[in-house]
DNA sequence: TTGACATAGTGTAGATAAAACACTAACGTC
DNA sequence: GACGTTAGTGTTTTATCTACACTATGTCAA
């Protein structure tokens, strides 16, 4: 390193990541459970100090693995949060992260016997730590945005999966229902959905058909 | 304060303003000399320190006014960049903005005489400092992005303008023109959109019609 | 005074996209 | 073979977007 810094103000930096994903038919934040002051005992979003030497995006990958477990997941910068305030030990300023994770991705098994991580619904939230609320609210309000003008869903998706199960996904994310035929025009008529050719038992009517993504990790921008 | 952090890295962490007004059918953007190294005498974005007790708005809003000599404008926060050699000091985290200037709030006049600051076309930069080149081309697609969805080209308008003006504003952000009958009949289904009833004399050909924005400083989202 | 020039201002028809809407198909079970 | 359950399919209507050309009003100069 040729030059060092002088004469300046040094600020403690995290990322908070907020990770999301769908079970029975909710949408679900991974929140853990603070075990030092400030609000310990309480829940808050994955996340901690990005350390010098690594990137800001690296960092919120990092977490995601360690905390949530998960990693190869759709991530994607929120927005920063630096109100002088927001922790009460001093300075801290948190640049936020969202995360999608198909719901095959999540070990439920590894979680369930884990006080310390819990996936909550997003409209159902406990008390949270430090502003993380508004950090939820926040990403909740742009993934919603997305749907409309992108294919981010489909990082929700499993690698093959129905048109109705997606349709789902829609529904759950935005709060409210969608008609059958008009989502599946649109959803067909995207270049990146092919059709496998295979079919999906589950219970007693009719299997449907399986669908994959022809590009799985991008999110493209339509319309 | 009570507790305080420990064991814990800090980071540099500044903001870094991109300053966007029109002149001259450009889109220009503000440009300082800077003084120290590293890139000691390249051109950079307004921007500095944030101080600890100082909010991350709060500051880029600062040094909008001290380096651009602008206040009461239009401010929004961009993106957070932190890879860990963005400065060849060490690490420094910039949360990065943007603004929009309308430009009879531009002081010229102050600025000509000036050799440390320069409004620059943004089709037209110089080598800029850091990656500095990749916060004003992620502003400019944000802003470009925000004119199909938004009321934000308003924020460039002094308090009395005609369409044509508006107009050129869109066309200017854009790079490419755009169909006369349809702009303005979608503007004056703004509800936000009112005529002053005043006319505006300019050259030997027929005044145009001045209009008002009747919730100045408000971005709407639109449609 | 009138003709040339420059910008302001106006409406419609056709194309495209979005929204509303109801029945048939396939499977399992009793 | 009738019933329950989810999958799958088109058309009509409505709203939105696009393309497009002429008239209006002022200044200035001949």
């Amino acid at each position: 390193m040729g030059q060092s810094i002088t004469n300046t103000v040094f600020t403690a930096l995290s990322t908070d990541v907020v990770v999301f994903t769908i079970q029975d038919d909710r949408l679900l934040v991974l929140l853990v459970r603070r075990r030092r002051r400030p609000y310990a005992g309480s829940w808050a979003l994955p996340g901690g100090l990005v350390p010098e030497d690594e990137g800001l995006d690296e960092c919120a990958r990092r977490m995601l693995g360690e905390k949530a477990g998960v990693r190869g997941v759709y991530l994607e910068q929120l927005y920063s949060f630096g109100a002088p305030q927001r922790d009460p030990r001093g300075r801290v300023v948190s640049v936020a992260y969202y995360a999608l994770v198909p719901p095959n991705r999540v070990q439920l098994e590894a979680m369930a016997e884990d006080a310390e991580r819990e996936w909550v619904p997003v409209d159902n939230l406990p008390e949270l730590a430090f502003d993380h609320f508004a950090v939820v609210s926040m990403a909740h309000q742009r993934l919603a945005a997305k749907l409309a003008y992108s294919t981010i869903a489909l990082q929700f998706m499993p690698e093959k999966f129905t048109l109705s199960e997606l349709q789902s996904v829609y529904e759950i994310i935005l709060g409210e229902s969608l008609d059958k035929r008009n989502f599946r025009k649109r959803v067909l008529a995207l270049p990146c959905i092919e059709d496998t050719g295979e079919c999906f038992r589950a219970g007693k009517h009719r299997p449907a058909k399986l669908y994959r993504v022809n590009t799985p990790g991008r999110v493209e921008i339509i319309k």
